[in-house]
DNA sequence: TGCCAGGCCGGGT
DNA sequence: ACCCGGCATGGC
């Protein structure tokens, strides 16, 4: 029997408020997702997993210079034409099936129209995501999120690693779990998911990768509980 | 040089 | 319900 419905060390209730307010304080607004159109969003979700953002930024370009970053162009490319612009994206085979899954599965269930896809009820429309092969939690999140603009936050592994290092949330928490956490705990606004997990990103390419914590120079420093964030080894 | 990067799947416990 | 190996390229 567990106390407590969130695998988490509950604080004060606000603290993530504060997290959000000294990261825009610090750093500003982030403007995300980088990504003009919902098809470049769905795209870039997909071929940022588990990547360097910017090698998937790179394969973005690629699919813009061989004419193929819209849905006409993406049906008439060849399979090959695909991954070759994808290549640089790593797992470029896996990520071109999860392009195509995505696409017949647009085609049988909204008529190929990505309006009808977006005009779909949100919690309805997570689940049907999630039954496309390849298209996980984060990715379908980062959809909702980036694109149809509905208050899911994206619990990646940045944002895991911070809170797990700040001990509001335990080290091996699940997607699910980290979620359900910021969604108890945040008011459910599209605005302020997508500049806090923007900021949090941000702050974890500069300040808290996952073998190195340059804590001393992070903006949330001063929440930090004791000396060492939890989660780090060594001496 | 080896490890890491804004995951996900399938098979095994 | 977790745990693991595989997937692949580019950067430090």
């Amino acid at each position: 029997m567990r106390s407590s419905r969130f695998p988490i060390a509950v604080k004060t209730p606000n603290v993530l408020r504060k997290y959000y307010q000294s990261l825009f304080d610090h750093l500003g607004p982030q403007n995300w997702w980088p990504a003009r159109t919902r098809l470049e969003v769905i795209l870039g979700a997909i071929l940022v997993q588990n990547t360097a953002w910017r090698n998937a930024a790179l394969a973005m370009e690629h699919l813009k210079w061989g004419g193929i970053l819209g849905l006409r162009g993406l049906r008439k490319a060849s399979r090959k034409d695909l991954e070759n612009a994808i290549r640089q994206a790593g797992f470029y085979r896996q990520k071109a099936d999860t392009i195509l899954n995505f696409l017949n599965w647009l085609d049988l269930r909204f008529d190929g129209s990505l309006n009808r896809l977006f005009s779909t009820e949100p919690a309805l429309l997570r689940h049907e995501l999630l039954t496309i092969k390849g298209f996980g939690p984060e990715t379908v999140d980062t959809i909702l999120l980036y694109a149809a603009k509905q208050p899911f936050f994206v619990a990646d592994a940045y944002t895991r690693r911070i809170l797990a290092r700040h001990g509001l949330v335990h080290l091996n928490s699940s997607y699910g779990g980290v979620q359900e956490y910021l969604h108890s705990t945040l008011p459910p606004d599209p605005g302020l998911f997508n500049e806090f997990h923007a900021l949090l990103v941000e702050t974890g390419k500069r300040y808290c990768r996952r073998r190195e914590a340059r804590c001393r120079e992070c903006p949330l420093r001063g929440f930090l509980p004791g000396g060492r964030p939890a989660g780090m080894e060594g001496p």
